[in-house]
DNA sequence: AGCACGCCGACT
DNA sequence: GTCGGCGTGCTC
């Protein structure tokens, strides 16, 4: 940015010396404040730039300048306290795509903008240095080396006698050496050297990137017009959902069109949903494109955050492979941006700032003028509509790479059969038999924990959560440990199982239902001499124990158990039956999203099989075998599916064909409550907006949290205008209710669970 | 959201 | 007689 002196004044009446500084700050209040600018900080334009400013009676905050104007009101100013960046943070279309975000949320700006920051930046850390680091021996360091004690050192040392070398090739090379450099260093004999970062220009991503010619990374005619597609649309915004089948090579598409985008000198930003980020994943990415691949995930220290964020911001990034926060990455040179798996829940946000990371990216690609490429296998049907009605380019891949088969799905009727913890003779014969051949099982179970429930067999009794629900809709606690304890999984209590009813006293306690756990316990006992392995929150916290765990299982026979975390991720080899047990009950959900999840789930969860040589086998356990749902699944897949799925959400002025908004409130006090809500459908209903539909209030699906009340007004217009139009007149007279001081509330646009 | 001011109960 | 409960009101 070059600084002309004295400042170049096109339309110099817009900006008289005058002017104050409009600042975003982090408060839930929908205004901006204004300050006077510091005092000799008259020149260079502060929007963009981070502040901090006096706010409140005593305090501190800090904030981001979005304007200079004249104050609105004859309230006196205070002065800001210190401009923290001499170059705008957070400007131009970045800005722009989050005032949009906060007017679409109806979120104040300055909590838009804290959530598009990673923490350090947020809290008015300076941009961190991107630099990588290198080690070297010191003078003195170089002749002591024969001197030292074998040992971690001095094997560090000899690494170092020929050179400086950088902290990713110790980190691959010599484990531990962290410890051996800070020992040399504190001797004087080695020191941490910073390594100036060169931007690449696009001829130095090509010679290293393996060749497309090679059959393995070769397109088939299917994922060549998917290509072709994207990049004849390169030069500016085109949306695509890119509709592949599982194990058609949409990741082959994507590396395609993000190797175009840096030979032509651009930054690629690709999406993945919070289980996709593997290490796997990573490292196809960076082998692929012989670039440095940036992840960015919620497993990164707040440091290494805000390190990605500046290596985007200057340009250094030119991959970044990241979950739902990553779409809030400045992208100064951008040239594509990726949804992986673009029918994800997780790319939603439930607390703070409800946004939509697929639904930003959108509007980040549009405001960038660049193709935005959503990929599934199951697409969400919000986007399939968009793509039938030419909002979006449909590209379809619907052969599967290689020679791979699709695998046989069967289903089991086991009504009137005998259930061994959940499982059907019919099921364990076909797992003996897939153990036999040598191959690997999934069983997948939609539910952790030993049981879902504790019954008393002569009273009736079952064990509820003391904290959550009500008497008339209470909340069971899911028993665990092997049964022997009760956790609730909405409030996370504890407790022991007691040893007898406490209604009745008897002791014939029971758990009822299957969960993960006692899945796991009943095949240790059936299949003693085979590995029985189970993945789900609860065995696995973080996201690399799972691969770890995943990467010792191998692909020897064994049996892997798990929940929705093992639905995608980590390749399984060996994987030749997937037996999918207990989806029951999501077959008669009154969520209208339900069916979709459901049917996403089943067709992830098959597609783990039969990836190999050999054709995979699925089979689904149910008491519904005829169900509508599963038999279109079955005969037509997805695509059928949803075929008949939209015409019902349409008949039912469900979205994509309405636009929805939930007004949440909890208090201590359901009256507080309840009348929070009714005062705000009052208000709604004034704004006599055309077509709006106010459902509620109504008791929240968890009534009551801990010890919380909690309820919802449901608003639907058939389309986003006057669903906006609505919340914008009715907004500043809610916050402004006075029954809104005795609850906690918010907006949830676009929400993802009704119920 | 913080944070301070403000008017009513059990402690040195 | 004070320390402190969280109700309510404001934040350029």
């Amino acid at each position: 940015m070059p600084a002309t002196d004295p400042p170049a004044s096109s339309n110099a009446i817009d900006t008289p010396a005058t002017a104050t500084w409009r600042v975003a700050l982090p408060v839930p209040l929908p205004r901006l404040f204004d300050y006077l600018p510091p005092p000799g900080d008259a020149d260079a334009d502060p929007v963009g730039c981070r502040v901090r400013v006096p706010f409140g009676r005593s305090g501190e905050k800090i904030g981001v300048v979005v304007a200079t104007d004249q104050p609105d009101s004859d309230a006196e100013l205070k002065t800001v306290a210190a401009r923290l960046d001499a170059e705008p943070l957070l400007h131009g279309e970045l800005l722009a795509s989050l005032r949009w975000l906060a007017r679409y949320t109806h979120a104040p700006l300055g909590e838009v903008l804290a959530t598009a920051l990673p923490g350090p930046l947020r809290h008015g850390e300076p941009l961190p240095d991107t630099h990588a680091w290198a080690w070297r021996l010191s003078e003195a360091g170089a002749t002591a080396l024969p001197g030292l004690r074998a040992g971690k050192p001095k094997q560090l040392a000899e690494r170092l006698a020929a050179g400086a070398v950088d902290e990713d090739a110790l980190d691959a090379t010599l484990g531990g050496w962290r410890a051996a450099a800070r020992s040399l260093a504190k001797r004087g004999l080695a020191e941490r050297v910073a390594i100036k970062k060169e931007k690449m220009g696009s001829e130095s991503f090509l010679p290293e990137r393996k060749n497309d010619s090679d059959p393995i990374f070769s397109l088939n005619p299917e994922q060549q017009a998917a290509v072709d597609a994207v990049l004849a649309a390169r030069d500016g915004f085109a949306p695509f959902l890119l509709d592949g089948v599982t194990g058609s090579g949409k990741t082959e598409v994507y590396l395609h069109a993000i190797a175009d985008c840096l030979a032509r000198g651009k930054q690629a930003l690709v999406l993945v949903p919070e289980i996709g980020l593997t290490p796997q994943t990573l490292a196809r990415f960076r082998a692929r494109l012989g670039v440095q691949v940036h992840a960015l995930h919620s497993g990164l220290s707040d440091g290494e955050r805000a390190r990605v964020w500046a290596a985007a911001v200057r340009g250094e990034a030119r991959v970044v492979v990241g979950t739902r926060s990553a779409v809030f990455l400045p992208l100064p040179e951008p040239g594509l941006i990726v949804i992986d798996e673009e029918h994800d829940g997780s790319f939603k946000q439930l607390d703070g700032i409800r946004y939509h990371a697929r639904d930003f990216a959108l509007v980040r690609g549009k405001a960038l003028g660049v193709p935005v490429l959503l990929g599934s296998a199951t697409p969400s049907l919000e986007s399939l509509q968009n793509a039938h009605t030419g909002r979006y380019a449909h590209l379809r891949l619907r052969q599967r790479a290689g020679n791979a088969k699709p695998p046989q799905v069967r289903v089991i009727d086991v009504r009137k059969r005998p259930l061994e913890a959940g499982l059907s003779p019919e099921m364990l014969a076909a797992i003996e038999r897939a153990l036999a051949s040598g191959g690997q099982v999934l069983v997948f179970k939609n539910r952790r924990g030993y049981a879902p429930v504790l019954l008393c067999h002569d009273c009736g009794w079952s064990a509820h959560c003391p904290r959550c629900g009500t008497p008339e809709h209470p909340t069971p606690m899911t028993v665990h440990g092997g049964g022997r304890r009760l956790q609730c999984h909405h409030c996370g209590a504890r407790q022991r199982v007691p040893d007898a009813c406490p209604d009745c006293g008897s002791l014939a306690l029971q758990p009822q239902g299957a969960g993960t756990e006692r899945i796991e316990d009943a095949l240790k006992v059936r299949f003693p001499d085979t590995r029985v392995l189970r993945i789900d929150r609860g065995s696995t916290q973080r996201r690399d124990a799972m691969e770890k765990l995943l990467a010792e299982f191998g692909s020897e026979p064994g049996i892997l158990v798990g929940t929705q975390m093992l639905a995608k991720g980590h390749d399984l080899a060996g994987l030749t039956l997937v037996a999918v047990v207990g989806i029951d009950e999501g077959l008669f959900s009154a969520d209208f999203r339900a069916p979709e999840k459901l049917a996403q789930l089943l067709i992830q969860v098959a597609g783990r099989a039969g990836r190999a040589d050999r054709p995979g086998e699925v089979l689904l356990q149910t008491h519904h075998p005829e169900h509508p749902l599963l038999a279109t699944l079955l005969s037509g897949g997805y695509q059928a599916f949803a075929d008949t799925e939209l015409p019902q959400r349409e008949a039912a002025r469900f979205p994509p064909f309405a636009h929805m908004a939930m007004l949440r409130a909890e208090a201590r006090r359901v009256d507080a409550v309840e009348a929070f809500l009714r005062a705000a459908r009052d208000t709604l209903a004034d704004t006599r907006t055309d077509a709006l539909e106010l459902h509620g209030p109504l008791p929240a699906p968890m009534p009551r949290r801990a010890g919380y009340q909690r309820m919802q007004l449901l608003l639907s217009a058939p389309d986003r205008r006057s669903l906006h139009a609505a919340l914008d007149a009715a907004l500043p007279t809610i916050h402004a209710l006075p029954e809104a001081r005795k609850v906690r509330w918010s907006l949830d646009v676009d929400p993802v669970d009704l119920y």
